[in-house]
DNA sequence: CTTGACCCTCACGTCGGCGTGAAGGTTTAG
DNA sequence: CTAAACCTTCACGCCGACGTGAGGGTCAAG
């Protein structure tokens, strides 16, 4: 399969995919032409890349990682344990963003309340808290 | 106060301040020699900015949203409620950026899970799953 | 042969929130 | 007077995951 092709089944712009290879989480056959041959299992590696992407973790340690997956994505394979330890650290730095971002959508969402619809409800805050 | 008092007392770089001055989020005074004279709000301010930057708000939107602040920070001047369908905005942004980071951080959980953490539970693993 | 779809490799642009000098003026302490 | 500790503006560097051309090759169809 050419990285046409690959674009359109995973959704993934092809510029996306040159840059996944130069990063070595994907690695295509090459024709003789030198266009790029892409093995009908990387419709699956592409997806897999594009989750460990969005779940923030840098490229090169997901170079690192997809050797040691199975098949299935299940888990890693045997000598493959000491990747857990780089991997609970970004389970702990999403764990801290996620709490981060939750802390901060509750500082909006208090400000959105605090903030009356119109000038009436205005009036009542005024009288209620003082004047601004 | 000057410009080191001011990085001092809310632990942020003096760069970081003068970058806030050149995006509007702060309006010091200045002093016949030229140096930034920061009122004693702006220690609040930038506490106040920070929170904001730290939601991921863009600072022109910070920017836009400032005066509007009362002195207390619990809402928004009567006038400005043009700004509460931006907030609303990335309050729905903040929203689906911590699911997609709870999520992914659920697949990232999985994996850790899924991984045996010895050779005795490999064998067990792969006694379960077929060979890998 | 030509068109046009497809592919290639550079290589610079983007966004945001600063970091990090360079090159110099001002104020304060001794 | 000197040195240190401030301060100023200007301006390029950085990160990461690509976007966006430029300037070409490759290949099947008409």
């Amino acid at each position: 399969m050419r990285i046409g092709e690959l674009a359109r089944r995973t959704g993934v712009t092809e510029r996306a995919l040159r840059y996944y290879e130069e990063q070595n989480l994907l690695r295509p056959a090459r024709l003789p032409s030198g266009y790029r041959d892409y093995a009908p299992s990387d419709v699956a590696a592409v997806r897999h890349v594009r989750s460990l992407l969005a779940a923030g973790l840098p490229s090169h340690l997901i170079a690192d990682l997809l050797p040691c997956m199975v098949d299935t994505g299940d888990g890693l394979m045997p000598g493959c344990r000491s990747m857990l330890s780089p991997l609970e650290s970004e389970r702990d730095r999403l764990t801290s963003a996620i709490e981060q971002l939750t802390a901060a959508r509750a500082q909006l969402i208090a400000l959105i309340d605090r903030t009356p619809d119109d000038d009436a409800e205005y009036d009542a805050w005024v009288a209620a808290h003082g004047a601004g």
